[in-house]
DNA sequence: TAGCTACGTGCCTTCTT
DNA sequence: AGAAGGCACGTAG
């Protein structure tokens, strides 16, 4: 028996039936498995069963027995097997055509060989050959494969490519790894005298010469993974291009097989399946770990996690290449390699593979999975199921016409604040599933089974959950745990994974991506949030303190008594802990249930502000800002502010932050605020005045307006802009202009009227003056 | 190779006078 | 000219 983890699954028809073809990293190196024989299955209705075996006749190749399973009506079924996908296919083909309802046709036999087997990507394989040394060319036949929980340590190789502005001429490819820090260089005139400096270069005589040596490497060191940055859908795709164009198979699977590409509908993103190996994009992965950057470029995410960033970063880094690329090849290539690392270095540093591993272990997604929460749900969910004894609904078929709403939002009570305590529920969708026993089959179960009032626990618009049938309370449960035991062992990397996956359940079960979509579910739910926030508001209210605003899951309590910092913890934790107790209480009380709800005394602000709506006195939500104590001093948070707003100029964001500070800590302001508008208006502050937004479609799809960014990204001449580029703009005497082609000039008024002045009223309203007001008197004083 | 809703703001467009 | 409605974006949770 050896362990492996999966890296690959790929699939295929054969005469002797369907082909999985797996590959695992094990303790051994690469392991290719191969399991035969295997068919593709779906589910009929019994009462559909005789019209379905006289559409299939007295052809072969299917089989179909009556099996102990239901649909979510109550149905029995019968499950109807394939030898080749390809019958499956037709065969479901001919049956939506005559209308009769099928479940399941659409798991594919590798997702269903692994799921059935309660296998996400940790594997033990037992086979008698498996104790041999592996080879990557002889597949093992048909091991005995099982759950087992095992990390491998992948071997990793970090690649980027360096090629002219247009991707149309390689320059080079470096490589860099354990042990390994190498470049293949292009060099048409390849001589004696040729330096390496203090790199490994190895020169090629042209771009052929160069791949063959990056594929005859590849095929050497053999890694697991290849990571880079955006290293799918530039480098190993350029890559793959020019093999093309020079009639050069790029065979880098793990038997020299050529990879697989597919392409989003738009066609922009690309997708990539190496037979045996994973490539990594650091983006993506930072992405799904809830990274949030202004820029992912290399650049900027290296300099922010890292502290240090690429060689060259002048404007002109496309013609600095080639520039090296004709004078100075070592310097390229040291240029290139640095890339390398910084991208090892990011993956090390934020420990993203550990990341990744943890996820897919998890989830059952293949490493280089993105999104897919739909599919994580489902692959944990069905095997459990169907163990229950039912089959999966199809997309779409539990529509209903209640919509389900989202969190609630209090009103807010605006004004500046001391002391303001933030309590939150911990994970509280995940909490009501667990607690009150939210889940789709138990729904059902409900429906089915006639239980008593005592036998379920009622959710809203009519719904009821089984106490005793369900599956996703569990599911949770057991994520809970272990997200618990991860933080014990200072489990990072395992800790997040298991906290986006339990968020993500809610998500799901309110997509009508997901075959589970009931909107009943689903408001079971948030309508649950809704009722639980308001009556622990209304609690907090009753021990005699004011609640001044709250969302979705968290409570903004004012201390009006002005305690010390020890006193105002003192009362957060004994509120918190009155809570739980309370609810505890009641949910016993009155379902029988046990209480999975726990809310956290999370923040102190020492100062608070809650603004109004622009223009009004009502008060404003997801606004707010105040100060709290850190370990090295006080620090202003800002939630949903211009601060913290991207479409926002640099200059409103100093300006808030400054004036903020100021007016929190009690210090003079005027001036401040006068100052900055007269800088303003005499040109002092030009860097601080572009605006950056995304371009969220496609320039000419902007139909029904044009907003000053639409406007300002026509104004581009060369214009290559596209949905989600990011357009830098200027206001100008002429409307917007984009910095690069500017040739109106700065409409300074604009700025002083539109940054300036709203972010300064917002607080400014509260000290009974404005931003105009003071302006004018600064002029009074002239 | 399908997680969700709620909310504020600026400004464009259209309607009304 | 000014009000009202709605589009577009980014954010909170």
């Amino acid at each position: 028996m050896i362990r492996g983890f999966l890296l690959t699954r790929q699939w295929r028809d054969s005469p002797s039936g369907i082909v999985l073809d797996l590959w695992f990293a094990t303790e051994q190196g690469p392991q290719w498995v191969q399991v035969n024989g295997q068919e593709s299955v779906m589910f009929l209705a019994r009462d559909d069963a005789e019209t379905a075996i006289n559409l299939l006749g007295s052809t072969g190749g299917w089989r179909q027995t009556p099996v102990a399973l239901k649909t979510f009506r109550n149905q029995d079924v019968n499950a109807f097997y394939f030898r080749s996908q390809r019958r499956a296919r037709e065969f479901r083909d001919r049956l939506d055509t005559i209308g009769v309802p099928h479940w399941e046709a659409d798991i594919k036999p590798p997702e269903r060989y692994l799921m059935e087997r309660f296998i996400t990507a940790a594997c033990a394989i037992d086979h008698p050959k498996a104790k041999l040394a592996s080879t990557s060319s002889e597949p093992l036949l048909n091991p005995r494969l099982s759950s087992v929980d095992y990390r491998p340590t992948l071997r990793l190789a970090s690649i980027d490519i360096e090629t002219s502005m247009d991707a149309e001429a390689l320059y080079s490819i470096a490589v860099q790894a354990e042990g390994v820090a190498r470049v293949f260089m292009v060099s048409e005139s390849i001589s004696s005298d040729l330096e390496s400096g203090d790199v490994d270069i190895v020169y090629c005589r042209n771009t052929r010469a160069c791949i063959m040596q990056f594929l005859i490497w590849l095929d050497t060191f053999d890694p697991d993974v290849l990571i880079g940055w955006n290293v799918v859908g530039f480098d190993l795709w350029v890559l793959s291009q020019f093999c093309k164009t020079h009639k050069l198979g790029f065979t880098i699977g793990r038997a020299h097989q050529s990879p697989h590409w597919r392409e989003d509908d738009e066609g922009h993103r690309k997708y990539i399946s190496i037979p045996g190996r994973i490539a990594l994009d650091g983006i993506e992965l930072l992405k799904a770990a809830t990274y949030r950057f202004d820029s992912f470029s290399l650049e900027s995410v290296s300099r922010q996690l890292l502290g240090e960033g690429k060689l060259l970063s002048g404007s002109d880094r496309g013609g600095d290449i080639t520039q090296l690329f004709a004078d100075d090849k070592i310097q390229l290539a040291r240029y290139n390699l640095r890339d390398c690392e910084l991208v090892t270095d990011i993956f090390t540093r934020e420990k993203l593979l550990e990341f990744a591993l943890e996820r897919s272990h998890l989830t059952g997604l293949l490493l280089d999975r993105i999104g897919g929460s739909v599919a994580s749900f489902e692959y944990a969910y069905l095997p459990k199921l169907h163990r229950s004894g039912y089959v999966a609904p199809n997309l779409g078929e539990l529509e209903s016409d209640i919509v389900s709403p989202g969190g609630y939002v209090m009103d807010s009570a605006p004004g500046i604040y001391d002391d303001v305590l933030v309590l939150d529920f911990k994970s509280l969708y995940p909490s009501i599933i667990k607690t009150f026993l939210i889940d789709p089959l138990g729904f059902w179960a409900a429906e089915h089974q006639g239980l008593s009032d005592d036998d379920v626990v009622p959710g809203f618009n009519g719904a009821y959950f089984s106490k005793v049938t369900h599956i996703l309370p569990s599911i949770i449960e057991n994520l809970w745990r272990a997200r618990d035991e991860a933080k014990r062992l200072n489990n990072e990397p395992l800790s997040q994974a298991i906290k986006i996956i339990m968020n993500s359940f809610y998500g799901v079960l309110g997509s009508t991506g997901c075959r589970f979509y009931d909107p009943r579910v689903c408001s079971s739910i948030t309508l649950r949030g809704h009722e639980i926030i308001q009556t622990s508001r209304d609690w907090i209210r009753e021990q005699g303190f004011e609640v001044i605003y709250g969302d979705t899951d968290s409570l903004f309590v004012w201390l009006k008594d002005r305690p010390d910092q020890a006193g105002a913890g003192a009362v957060g934790n004994q509120l918190s802990a009155g809570l739980n107790q309370y609810w505890q209480e009641l949910l016993l009380r009155n379902y029988g249930i046990s209480s999975a709800l726990e809310i956290e005394f999370e923040t102190h602000y020492l100062k608070f502000l809650m603004p109004t709506i622009r223009g009004s006195a009502v008060g404003s939500k997801k606004r707010y800002a105040g100060i709290v104590q850190t370990d090295n001093g006080q620090k202003l948070v800002f939630k949903g502010l211009e601060s913290v707003r991207t479409d926002w100029t640099p200059l409103a964001k100093r300006f808030q932050e400054v004036l903020f500070a100021r007016v929190f800590a009690d210090e003079p302001y005027r001036n401040f605020v006068a100052n900055t508008a007269e800088a303003v208006l005499n040109g002092e502050c030009d860097h601080e005045l572009i605006y950056r937004k995304r371009l969220r479609r496609n320039l000419h799809e902007y139909t029904k307006t044009a907003p000053p960014h639409v406007k300002a990204a026509r104004k581009v001449s060369s214009s290559t802009l596209r949905r989600g580029d990011w357009i830098e703009y200027l206001i100008t005497l002429n409307g917007p202009e984009p910095i690069q082609e500017r040739v109106s000039l700065i409409d300074y008024q604009h700025y002083v009227d539109k940054q300036l002045s709203p972010v300064a009223d917002s607080i400014l309203h509260f000290k009974g003056i404005t931003f105009d007001q003071i302006i004018d008197q600064q002029l009074g004083l002239f």
